[in-house]
DNA sequence: CGGATATATACCGATATCGGAATATGTGGT
DNA sequence: ACCACATATTCCGATATCGGTATATATCCG
């Protein structure tokens, strides 16, 4: 057993850094995969694979336009992963955080794993 | 090759559901391993395994408390997902955005594979 | 010091992922 | 129908991940 599964999981489809980098190209638009392939210098195959798995999680839909496939973005998946961030803020924004980065920073931090 | 790395990327360590329910659980406050052993049913070597990604990716740290090991939320590396999230704001609140859930609505969404 | 509790690490097998190369499918133009 | 272009799929080897079990390390207590 590896990863709890990956083609069904947002978080799981957005480990992958190419995978990031196709979904921001398309924040300005539709793009054709060669578009992708050029832009991020990246091989067909690699993004045609890519792009699959964002359409599986939804991240991506397509529509045929000529012989090319056009893949636009689709940004509601997305709210499961701001969601759960969004958590976080308090904790993230608190004051203590702020102070424990300034503690941290003042003693050398002798700690972790 | 597999995925990218692992240990090293916030959106990574964030992909297993496990290692998310961990973060949560940190919310509110320091907490102990057995803790979270207990509060997530996972055994115990799991969940030292997890925070150890966790802890690698800078998520978490810990201090010893006697024979435990406290470990606490660590936000910060938060941010680089937060973000990589941000630009997709416009996307998320547009017009036509709202506009496609509608249409999706209406018509059974054939689209896709 | 010895035993108990708490946590971390090592080892293992199963599995899924990734990238590359080759190939299949599909579409348009002539 | 055929050829070129665009994209998708398949097959493959390498690798990393995950979970389990067993074991090591560490700390406290008597």
């Amino acid at each position: 057993m590896a990863r709890s599964s990956t083609t069904s999981d947002v978080f799981n489809a957005l480990a992958e850094a190419d995978r990031r980098a196709i979904l921001s190209l398309l924040i300005v638009g539709e793009k054709p995969v060669g578009q992708i392939v050029m832009d991020l210098s990246m091989s067909q195959p690699q993004v045609s694979k890519h792009l699959r798995v964002l359409s599986q999680v939804g991240l991506v839909k397509s529509r045929p336009d000529g012989r090319h496939r056009l893949y636009r973005l689709e940004p509601q998946p997305l709210q499961p992963m701001r969601d759960w961030l969004a958590k976080f803020e308090q904790a993230i924004n608190s004051r203590l955080d702020r102070l424990d980065d300034y503690l941290q920073e003042l003693q050398g931090q002798g700690d972790s794993q």
